[in-house]
DNA sequence: TTTGAAAATAGTAATAATTATTATTTTCAA
DNA sequence: TTGAAAATAATAATTATTACTATTTTCAAA
């Protein structure tokens, strides 16, 4: 059963007004301001919570921390190659990709992740 | 300057001959019929050399360790989300797609990777 | 062919990110 | 109230990978 918890609710709202893809030790030292002793335990135990829950979508980039995103409306990710920021991508998600790649594949999807990489408007220019 | 090793050669040929997407503990562990005293680090770094080269293809899931494939044509994989089994994905890559996601961004998009998740044909049957 | 500097190696230590453990505190239904 | 279940803070442990270092191998030039 699950129990309601200050902590947990806070790291929620956090994210739902924060759109900035947070890394785990982000949130932690931002909740810190509320929560002093919170501990970074906490934080990823309620992270995965929250994600096993559909409530944030955790965002796995392949390298460096895994990042967090309070916006469940599906949608793709951008990561700089260079300083390793995330930003949203502005498409629908692409549904007969999917179905094509179901075509001819034995098994069964039910997802696909995409990431999307290059250069940051920021790197771009030479920041 | 790059040098020969035999070690660099042989995880290279194993690459090219299984198409399992071992890990580098995988690599590592085969690797040692041939080298008794290879190191993992020795691994790792050819790995990574091979990969940086684009010799080889680096495929991280996400969750567990990255995974290393000898076929360098572009394609995309699978991922069972029960065994974690990496298969590949029979599909052109859709440089539409890309082309769609560059429009309303920013900043400069060179690539995407993109995992399609499901179960596996042993994991649907119930295996 | 030697030779010797650069590169690679094996072995090991260290790091980064995350999960597990545990004693204490909080939540909340009865 | 109360007390069992869940959550917490603090800390230890684990996993995957990279860094360090003394020794060995490679290979171009003598």
């Amino acid at each position: 059963m699950l129990k309601h918890s200050k902590q947990r609710e806070s790291i929620k709202q956090y994210l739902e007004t924060h759109y900035t893809h947070p890394t785990a030790e982000t949130v932690y030292l931002d909740m810190k301001e509320e929560f002093p002793n919170i501990s970074l335990g906490t934080v990823y135990r309620n992270l995965n919570l929250l994600a096993d829950m559909g409530e944030i979508i955790r965002i796995s980039s392949g390298n460096g921390p895994d990042r967090y995103d309070g916006n469940t409306k599906p949608h793709y990710h951008f990561i700089c190659s260079k300083c390793g920021d995330v930003l949203d991508i502005d498409m629908e998600p692409d549904t007969a990709f999917m179905a094509q790649a179901g075509k001819n594949f034995p098994g069964i999807i039910t997802g696909h992740v995409t990431h999307f990489f290059g250069y940051c408007p920021k790197c771009h220019k030479g920041n």
